[in-house]
DNA sequence: TTGTACGCGTTATCAC
DNA sequence: GTGATAACGCGTACAA
């Protein structure tokens, strides 16, 4: 790998003046940049991101940090890729890691993209306090929150309007004619199951339906919680005749409990999920859920990180986007 | 962001010191160790990963890349998996980057980790000359090639045996009585596809069926190819009666194209693929598949690199996984 | 217009 | 045992 000094060398100049080469300083003369460019590409000189990082500012690595709870899961994966679109397409880098929903990774992670000087962080946090990224962002890293929120700090944000969309899908399912209606929601610390725990309870309400505390049961956002769940529903005295499921990945496992069960879906229970999956419309049958627009929620958190970047000083602003219930076959 | 300067300045010391107590360097008296201790506590101190590199020799970045073609394949999401779970384990960061099996994108991700500096880079090659894969292994960065491998370059390597994967999956086919049996493959160009096709052509040829180009389509491993091509192939006088498919995303297209021709599958065509799927179990029908075992790819291959990073100069080495036939009920 | 020299935060090699 | 000090590769004031 040459550096600047050996490219000078072969060109006969000083490295100040490969450097105004490099970056497109007019103050150099055309013959002499023609030397320089020609010793450059016989070089195949590569400039060093690290020194160039060590040097400058921060806010010029190019490079961005995103913390997804598991690449696996498709909604994240989706995210992570609207987010990645938006980067290349303005030359940035990704430094990518999964918290599997655990504090100590997400620190870890955190503290090496401060110790890579990233010029900053997209994620969901953890939880609503989370304290490794309250200190994150009162070290001043740009940071901007996707999918959940954070209570007390307020930072950039892209988030879905999940308490419509359960809202949408817990009426969905009354208009059905369901009254007995099961909830599998996820960690209570999370903004976003709240939120649609709350939209489950009002749309019961504003149809005079009691919510029973026995319909309600919270998993932890991961496939085999769905289904012990649903199992724990569809042993009730009077099991649900429908059920509401607060994420992709437990509504598979709920879905897996059914079909282990012998039940007909919807016939004899109906199930509606919170998040899109990849292949919806090819499982038996294709499931109604309501759809987050999860690389639309990359993207705008992208670029709303490189708004920050051009203006550090400016307001905080949040974007929400809306959910969509589709109704397939599940229903 | 405090700095070694400043800690050494608090605890009225010189950086050199300072360093060494970070280092674990034996040669420091108990007494400044403390002093140095504290002050490295109350800054919060936190060493910069970018200066540590630009001074270091290679190799001790603690960081490598990983290029895939597309993070939302499930196939790739789990090998992705499987390299970072090692990387965290030992504390290595990784630069993960979508190719989109497009060279351009490759390329310039292939830059950034050279001007990051990263310790080494696992990538499936986009083909078996993939040139800037070339350029990068002759500079001598190491790299570890996955799923797929180089033509005459040697680099150390983790695959599969898809040619058995495909005997298998076609043999299986043949038994259940098919001598009709459609390809639908991905890119000649790419190792893992040439393989898979040996695979098909000699199992038919060890049970007497001659191979019919009529019957032979090659896609790109997306998902709209496997919809076109097995629409194609469906509309063939004499049309198949099984579909063998090269890749997941391509079987489910085929797939969605059986069902809006409202064929029964087995009854009419029966299917199988080449990757397993998350939700294989829940499709309509649960999908017969050639399980790659890609997690452990991903694992093994990071593996790989430690061990390189290691020993730079060891001879290089192939691993070999064995994909596994899943027999669910699309066949 | 071009060159010199400094500093970014480390690690490592010397002296003391 | 500890402290100066020289790199690492780059950008940029400042001097020429």
């Amino acid at each position: 790998m040459p550096s600047l000094q050996e490219v000078a060398d072969r060109a006969k100049v000083s490295i100040a003046t490969v450097s105004r080469v490099l970056n497109k300083s007019d103050k150099v003369v055309p013959k002499t940049r023609a030397t320089v460019e020609r010793a450059l590409s016989e070089l195949g000189y590569r400039p060093s991101r690290v020194a160039r990082r060590l040097r400058m500012k921060e806010g010029h690595a190019h490079l961005v940090g995103l913390i997804i709870p598991d690449i696996q899961n498709p909604f994240y994966a989706e995210i992570a890729r609207g987010v990645e679109d938006v980067a290349y397409a303005n030359e940035f880098a990704l430094l990518l890691c999964n918290s599997d929903e655990n504090l100590e990774k997400e620190r870890f992670y955190l503290n090496v993209m401060q110790a890579e000087s990233v010029d900053g962080i997209v994620l969901p946090p953890f939880d609503d306090t989370d304290p490794a990224v309250l200190e994150m962002v009162a070290s001043g890293m740009p940071v901007v929150c996707v999918d959940r929120s954070l209570a007390k700090t307020k930072t950039d944000l892209v988030e879905v309007d999940n308490y419509r969309g359960a809202l949408e899908a817990v009426n969905h399912l009354i208009d059905r004619g369901h009254t007995r209606i099961g909830l599998i929601e996820g960690r209570a610390q999370v903004s976003t199951n709240r939120e649609r725990r709350r939209g489950y309870l009002d749309a019961l309400a504003a149809r005079g339906i009691a919510p029973q505390r026995e319909l309600m049961r919270a998993g932890d956002f991961k496939l085999a919680s769905g289904r012990v769940l649903a199992n724990e529903l569809l042993e009730l005295r009077r099991p649900p005749t429908a059920l509401f499921v607060g994420n992709n990945l437990m509504t598979v496992g709920a879905l897996a409990a059914l079909h282990q069960r012998g039940l007909r879906v919807p016939g004899d229970v109906a199930i509606v999920g919170f998040d899109d999956l990849p292949w919806a419309e090819a499982l038996d049958p294709p499931l109604t859920v309501v759809r987050q627009p999860a690389y639309e929620v990359g993207r705008r958190a992208m670029e709303l990180l490189l708004k920050r970047l051009a203006a550090p000083g400016a307001p905080v602003t949040t974007v929400r986007l809306r959910p969509e219930l589709v109704v397939r076959r599940s229903t």
